[in-house]
RNA sequence: GCGAGAGUGGCGGAAUGGUAGACGCGCCAGACUUAGGAUCUGGUGCCUCCGGCGUGGGGGUUCGAGUCCCCCCUCUCGCACCA
């Protein structure tokens, strides 16, 4: 051990003794309890952001923290390596996608490893790697086989920027939620996972997952969009169709239904339009399919619509109602037709009085004024009593709702039914860098599964990129032309590739057996490791992955694979990093030495900033460290200048992980400084080290003088908040804070006997020793889940046995946590007055003569009678004068 | 509109219903200096400072509320014509 901290030195060193060693390396026949900790894999861009960091390393703490405690701990890392980045790059410098995420992947796992990140490196995987794909086709041909994949012909999602196919989820506000451009209806033919068939397991096992933070639950419970109602089928007049369905939560409102809708695309309007109306219901639907849907399904967008000039019979009423076609009404929701109940709907309501359609009450409020059908302002959508509803008069909206369904059902039109918000998983896509689909067409076989005896299907090694909507695959005739496994004969490959989300459903199994040529995984060793204890990931991906992610779980659990229900126990949603980001009406984002107006710490002074460039006012904002935003801080940069440990020590300390970051300079400062006064007591010590080692005793309070006793007490208090804050918590931030309290109290230490060449015979300088010893061991291993490699350091200097890294967790005394004096604050009438230095188990009575003697206290006393005294003892006294 | 979360010093953030502001940054004062990313020691919520006031605002429960209950305001994120 140095006199000084050189964090840039020993960092290698110990990264080298890491992985010489193995011992990150788990062990499927370890003995003892497993502990499985999972970050959400990276794509492999080349350069690891600040994010990655922080996620890995508060994953890091955990899989160290548990290691030490004793468990049998995974913890392995992989490349999430297909997708559009690599593709779109080579559009640009024409590097083929396969060999930049190589390269990619050895500069990014360099980068984790000079982190001190504690993974299980044999167990690496990355997707675009042939032995992982070829597991993709095979989970694909095997859903195949259970029907849980489809083809089929669909309104899809294209993007005018990627042109590419995209899932609903990745649309937001009408653009593509990568590129930002323009999203548009196209037909495609497409393959479709049967997500929807697990929607009801999907929300109601969320309730087996106490353990996520109830935002993830919550936008998950929205998504899939449970909905319980009735279907009720409308028969229609004078026209050879058959009768319409439609879907309501509201059977209840049934006698108030004086219209229906159907979407402008619902099967059946050419068939119900009437000549009269043909030109202008035709003119309706082809302009509702040139507008953009989000744009037309959005609340703002004014509801119009056309009469079809049909009509249909309320099966409830009798009476015949008019069928209109409208822009609001959705046809992949329901059955793309809805009973219009202007009364009880806001929506309804709109459109009625725009088109002069009658408005029925047919729900009363349970208390108030009776409505008028006449004189409704709006429309009343709470539940109620009914009135004119026939034979349903007089019962409460639950009770009708389930009696109408009843009818329904007994009169052999419709009856209760379960809706969701939830649509299958469109996974095909137009691309080149991703899972070839093992499908082959066959004019006349049709399509055809690859045997699983030849997969995986590669891609291609290249493939001609120009960044048209066609399948790159489609112009590498060697890729595409086969002969058709069942007849023979000429045929195609199918050329879309799946969607990159499916590498990212299954991944974590693939670690428990990597190099599995006969299977995904091995369902002993999954059934060894699954499900996942903690899952650390960013929020973004509360939906679309995890839903994902648990969909296929429950598809695994079926195929006889995996045996619970759940993927992963303890999800944690790390915040991001977040700095300032400068932005000019006229350059655009400016980097920090692009603006003038920062104070000496880097930080923005209000209303001073302004860009170097043109002098204008610059927009200032805290936002996501990113390059395109110029307030990116290179993690290496950082390392570099204050070693790994700090800036890990950073990342975990500047608030709980849940929550957002904001970049410091001063606080990464702070934190270094921290570790180089921890070197520094080291240092400090460095002659009476070697003689610590063989002091490992309990240290005699007997002989050590009260501020050393405070000490000790204090050390033991110490180990006990980093257990709790690490493994009940997970507040890394408190449980630095207290190792940065303890150093702060290691002050006392300074009279220590002088270094000689033995321990000292008089048992008072022993006892010293020893508490020296066991403050300095202590420290060292609560360090080592959070700067690992100073911890090392400091477990050699001290002469320990093996690495810092593999010692037992330190475990604490409680009887030693508790101070023999404590502190009692002394209230009158709830407000502070005094404190008191009493033995901590002065009981109630010993407390409040205390509290009554004292002079500070007396005088709020004076001329008062004293009505009450509360004594908590260990806490205060509360003397209640009036 | 619906759902989730957050509002505490100059800043990041701590506080099982029991001394609000741990810890860090910053700032102030002092010490020391083989000028070093200096370091060390002490101090640091606000005010009209023997006393008051303070956790977004207003009520309530309690001996005692940042914490529990009711109402309101602001902000962030997600969803949103889903019948």
């Amino acid at each position: 051990m140095d006199e000084k901290y050189h964090p840039r030195k020993i960092e290698p060193e110990w990264q080298q003794v890491w992985d010489e060693r193995e011992v990150f390396r788990a062990r499927d026949d370890d003995p003892r309890p497993k502990y499985y900790v999972l970050e959400m894999f990276p794509y492999p861009s080349g350069k690891l952001h600040m994010g990655h960091v922080r996620v890995y390393t508060i994953g890091d703490v955990m899989a160290r923290f548990k290691r030490m405690q004793g468990f049998n701990v995974l913890h392995p890392m992989g490349f999430d390596a297909l997708g559009l980045p690599a593709e779109n790059a080579a559009l640009k410098d024409g590097v083929p996608p396969a060999k930049r995420t190589r390269a990619n992947i050895d500069s990014v796992r360099a980068q984790l490893k000079a982190v001190g990140l504690s993974y299980d490196w044999t167990r690496e995987l990355a997707t675009c790697d042939p032995e992982y794909y070829r597991w993709n086709q095979w989970f694909f041909l095997q859903m195949l086989e259970r029907d849980l994949v489809y083809r089929r012909k669909s309104l899809a999602n294209w993007c005018t920027g990627c042109l590419t196919v995209l899932a609903n989820e990745q649309v937001v506000d009408g653009c593509c939620e990568r590129c930002k451009s323009a999203v548009v209806q196209r037909e495609m033919p497409d393959w479709a996972l049967r997500i929807t068939r697990y929607a009801d397991q999907l929300v109601d096992d969320l309730a087996k997952l106490p353990r996520w933070p109830e935002r993830v639950t919550a936008m998950q419970r929205n998504w899939i969009g449970r909905s319980e109602g009735a279907e009720l089928h409308f028969p229609v007049l004078d026209r050879p169709v058959p009768p319409l369905k439609v879907f309501t939560t509201r059977a209840d409102t049934v006698f108030g239904a004086t219209y229906m809708v159907l979407a402008p695309e619902h099967p059946a309007v050419a068939a119900l339009t009437g000549d009269a109306q043909r030109a202008a219901v035709r003119a309706f639907v082809e302009r509702m399919s040139r507008v953009d849907k989000a744009v037309r399904t959005d609340a703002g967008t004014e509801k119009e619509g056309v009469w079809t000039g049909a009509s249909a019979r309320n099966p409830f009423t009798g009476e015949a109602i008019p069928i209109w076609i409208a822009n609001f009404v959705l046809a992949e929701y329901g059955t793309g037709a809805v009973m219009s109940v202007p009364a009880h709907d806001q929506r309804d309501f709109e459109f009625a009085r725009r088109y002069a359609l009658p408005i029925r009450v047919v729900i009363q409020p349970p208390a108030g004024a009776r409505l008028e059908s006449a004189s409704l302002a709006e429309a009343w959508a709470e539940d109620g009593v009914l009135c004119d509803s026939g034979a349903h008069t007089g019962k409460s909206s639950a009770q009708a709702r389930q009696d109408i369904a009843a009818a329904a059902r007994a009169a052999g039109q419709g009856g209760p039914t379960v809706n969701f918000h939830l649509r299958d998983w469109g996974v095909s896509r137009q691309r080149y860098w991703g899972t070839p689909i093992p499908i082959i067409h066959c004019e006349r076989c049709g399509l055809v599964p690859v045997p699983y005896g030849d997969l995986p299907v590669r891609l291609p090694p290249e493939a001609p990129l120009t960044g048209t909507g066609e399948p790159p695959l489609a112009k590498v005739e060697a890729f595409w032309k086969v002969s058709c496994p069942r007849c023979g004969g000429a045929a195609r490959r199918d050329t879309d590739t799946m969607d990159t989300f499916v590498d990212s459903t299954w991944y974590f199994l693939r670690y428990l057996d990597p190099h599995n040529d006969q299977a995904p995984f091995g369902k002993e060793l999954a059934s060894h490791w699954a499900p996942v204890d903690l899952y650390v990931g960013g929020p973004e991906h509360a939906v679309m992955h995890l839903l994902y992610f648990r969909f296929w779980y429950k598809v695994m659990r079926d195929m006889g694979l995996v045996t619970n229900d759940e993927p992963v126990d303890r999800l944690l949603t790390q915040g991001m990093v977040v700095d300032h980001s400068y932005r000019c009406p006229e350059h655009g984002y400016r980097a920090k030495d692009g603006v003038t107006g920062l104070d000496e710490a880097g930080k923005p002074v209000a209303g001073e900033v302004r860009c170097s460039a043109c002098q204008r006012e610059v927009k200032v904002a805290l936002e996501k460290m990113s390059k395109s935003k110029l307030n990116g801080v290179s993690p290496e940069a950082v390392s570099e200048a204050y070693g790994a440990d700090t800036l890990r020590l950073f990342c975990l300390f500047a608030a709980p992980p849940e929550k957002d970051i904001e970049w410091s300079d001063a606080g990464v400062a702070g934190c270094f400084n921290f570790l180089r006064r921890v070197w520094a007591l080291y240092a400090q010590h460095l002659e009476r080290l070697p003689l610590l080692r063989d002091l490992a005793g309990p240290v005699d309070e007997a002989h050590l003088s009260p501020a050393l006793v405070s000490l000790h007490r204090l050390i033991h208090r110490t180990l006990q908040r980093v257990t709790r804050d690490i493994e009940q918590e997970v507040q890394f931030n408190t449980a630095i804070a207290a190792l940065m309290e303890l150093l702060n109290a290691c002050k006392a230490l300074e009279d220590m006997p002088a270094p000689s060449a033995g321990l000292p015979d008089d048992p008072a300088a022993l006892a010293r020793l020893r508490l020296l010893g066991f403050c300095l061991r202590s420290l060292a291993l609560m360090l080592s889940p959070f700067a690992p490699h100073f911890a090392e350091e400091a477990w050699a200097g001290l002469g320990g046995r093996g690495l810092a890294c593999e010692q037992p967790w330190p475990s604490f005394d409680p009887a030693a946590t508790l101070e023999d004096r404590i502190t009692v604050a002394v209230q009158v009438n709830g407000k502070l007055r005094a404190t008191l230095d009493l033995p901590r188990d002065a009981d109630r009575t010993a407390m409040e003569a205390a509290a009554r003697a004292d002079a500070r206290v007396q005088k709020w006393l004076e001329g008062k009678a004293v009505r009450k005294v509360i004594a908590v003892p260990g806490r205060l006294v509360n003397i209640v004068v009036g």
